[in-house]
DNA sequence: CCTAAGTCAAGAGCGGCGCTCATATATGGG
DNA sequence: CCCATATATGAGCGCCGCTCTTGACTTAGG
């Protein structure tokens, strides 16, 4: 067993350069072309290096799209996590959450594709992206929890909470949302498939034809969504 | 120019149903495989035909693709429609579309992706899909539509409806939804994406680790969104 | 300093893919 | 019946992921 420190031998520095070019030049590819279509191959080759080569770094072309999308979540989380550092009220800093998530899709499709799309011909999320994942889900959730504590939520409206709901959401407060009503817990969850539901859409195209400034339904989403979550601007100032 | 009959000369027939046997075959391995890995080759060797020979079917991979997509279209609408065709409310129709839809797409997840997962590697969406594509839809406006001429339709609840929202739904409203307050067109629009995200995550399995019983959360959802529509189950009897 | 161990890139090769094309074979209408 | 035409075939091209052998190079130890 030896040190483990930041200093590394020539061969593990080198190894760990060639690494990062392969997923540098990977994701490069990914802006041209889909997940589906990129090919260890067509990346050894733009690296100038055997095709087999590759396998010295990469057990798979799987663990090459697994390194893309760790990245991705990362990247994603980050941008997330940034954006939810500021704000005055609860509502600003959802908001911010939001536009952020959003402008990061439209920005990178296709790796918003890899996160959130259907899942690649033959991948299977493997444990190593749970972790990056949940980044920007905890962020949400973080947000969420503030606004709780901080009083500013208003209690869930609408329809009385049905048992079963309340049982099936438990957990989930449990460990992400301590205290907060299970009512508004459960608005959480439908918050969060709406979100990416609402993002989805467009950068799928499927708003194509029918609504033409995806960009102007997502500002009156976000506002909704906050509403549902009782977390509307009206309220800033009691 | 011949005339045109349903009446097909014997080529045509047998052509006819060699393509409906291309497409069946297709779709048998659509349910075993997804869709990137669907090949030609797969198709023709279990069909005990020369691969080139699909050729005369279909120009391309792509082509028999959208032939699958075309038929799970239909099939999705037409679970649809036929859900919608009964029930005593507004809501009640509104909650048997949204089951079947689900349950199609847990029945046929990966037609399901094929239809509103991320593009597929490559294809683009042809017009021809987009008769089918729009059979759900039309079903969920038919729905609210109907709904709110029988003056089952709270008014929309909420925020004020921003005019730029406004401005950007009204083509909408006055194609699929002539008379429905604005406010419930947006409504609509949300809650069709909403509809789909859920789905889409418990398809994609976005859910695992977090909500055990996405059924239960379902339901809830449907309820939700139909409050958000205006369409509660508790204004059934004025 | 020289050798043995460990690491790495390269190339050939396997089977599968989408797709094309020249060629052979039925088959139906005149 | 005969021939144009629709259909089926198999070889082949250039991709792909992946494996395995081979040779070269770096590193560490005697």
């Amino acid at each position: 067993m030896e040190a483990k420190g930041v200093v590394q031998n020539a061969r593990q520095r080198v190894r760990a350069a060639v690494s990062a070019d392969i997923v540098a030049e990977a994701r490069r590819q990914l802006a041209e072309v889909d997940a589906g279509a990129l090919s260890l191959r067509s990346v050894a080759r733009e690296l100038g290096m055997a095709s087999s080569a590759m396998y010295r770094y990469f057990a798979s072309r799987d663990e090459l799209l697994t390194a893309l999308i760790i990245e991705a979540y990362d990247s994603l989380g980050e941008v997330a996590e940034t954006a939810a550092a500021n704000g005055a009220s609860g509502f600003v800093r959802w908001r911010a959450v939001c536009r952020a998530v959003r402008q990061w899709a439209l920005d990178h499709p296709h790796e918003y594709v890899l996160l959130y799309g259907s899942p690649v011909p033959g991948h299977q999320a493997p444990e190593v992206t749970l972790a990056p994942a949940s980044r920007v889900t905890l962020v949400l959730a973080g947000l969420l929890l503030a606004a709780y504590r901080s009083g500013e939520l208003d209690p869930p409206a609408g329809p009385p909470l049905p048992r079963s709901v309340a049982t099936e959401v438990r957990p989930v407060a449990q460990i992400a949302l301590p205290g907060v009503p299970l009512g508004t817990v459960a608005q959480g969850l439908l918050v969060w498939t709406q979100l990416f539901g609402q993002i989805s859409f467009e950068v799928f195209g499927r708003f194509d034809g029918i609504v033409e400034h995806a960009d102007v339904l997502f500002e009156h989403a976000v506002t909704i969504m906050a509403h549902q979550l009782g977390l509307g601007p009206t309220r800033t100032r009691p």
